[in-house]
DNA sequence: CAGAACTCCACTGAATCTGTCGCGAGTATG
DNA sequence: CATACTCGCGACAGATTCAGTGGAGTTCTG
């Protein structure tokens, strides 16, 4: 399948950085530009996309920055993933949320393709749409100390 | 997930055809080209990758064509799809069959994007790599006659 | 008001996709 | 051998998308 684009794994580490600060005041697009090694003016635009969704807040002028809306446990990946992709499904005639006749097929129905990327479709979104923000960064953290051997830290 | 691109859903098309007229000997690119709509020339194209790939055999002159190299059961979906598209894999450092560094993350064990596409790959290859030609194909017969015996809405 | 920070829109260079063109090469048949 | 029939192959071209840049403007705080 091809790759996410450089715009969703921006996303993806901006809204991880976003979650580890959450609670902690707005963060500034340069620091998340820095820390993520996120060209400053793309991640601009990103964040700004992401802002159109609903995902995150801005505050301007000093001691503003961006936020995330909501907690980091409400937020599911498969919609972040949805705003900057498109349609999780490989195909449009096999996609849930925004199903569109593909014009090449004369039965959508009866078609092999559409079938079996409807299922690549639910696999897809039932691991997105199950896990948060928080629970991603769970799992890095958990990652890490396994790693490292040291006791785990709580979000 | 970005879509397939077309390349690959002619290439399943085309085989789904080959898979019917499988024993029956070669097919002519043109017949598969009007049969299922593909321009002639981008099919060839196709074919000739897939044959590189070793999924069909050729031969030439008159009587020639293409036909599977391999019974319709033996052929999964997913290697057919690496083949066009490359891995799986939303992202190439979470590739099992291509795993390539991305030299984004500093640390690719813990790196919360990579975690989670590893798990969209494998739900992916679970699927794709345990269906064959010979099954989709019963999948949209069965869908076919479930749709004109048991009367359904049409569109 | 000054300055920090986000907002918005346009633009560009590169890559990829989706084909198309033309001729060449191999094979069967009479 | 001649001929018709098929695939083989390389180059090329238009459209679209990606990834990133630039610059002027707006809003908020102190």
């Amino acid at each position: 399948m091809r790759q996410l684009s450089k715009k969703t794994q921006y996303s993806l580490r901006a809204l991880y950085a976003l979650t580890r600060h959450y609670g902690k005041g707005p963060t500034l697009i340069q620091e998340l530009s820095e820390t993520e090694t996120i060209p400053k003016k793309f991640l601009e635009q990103i964040l700004l996309t992401l802002k159109g969704f609903g995902l995150v807040h801005s505050k301007k002028g000093k001691g503003g920055g961006y936020a995330l809306a909501q907690p980091p446990k409400l937020i599911m990946l498969g919609p972040v993933v949805r705003m900057m992709e498109g349609p999780l499904a490989p195909l449009p005639c096999a996609s849930e949320t925004r199903y569109k006749k593909c014009d090449e097929c004369p039965d959508a129905e009866t078609c092999a393709t559409r079938i079996v990327m409807k299922e690549v479709r639910d696999a897809i979104a039932t691991v997105l749409d199950n896990i948060s923000l928080a629970e991603a960064c769970r799992r890095a953290d958990e990652a890490a100390s396994k790693k490292s051997g040291a006791p785990s830290y709580e979000i």
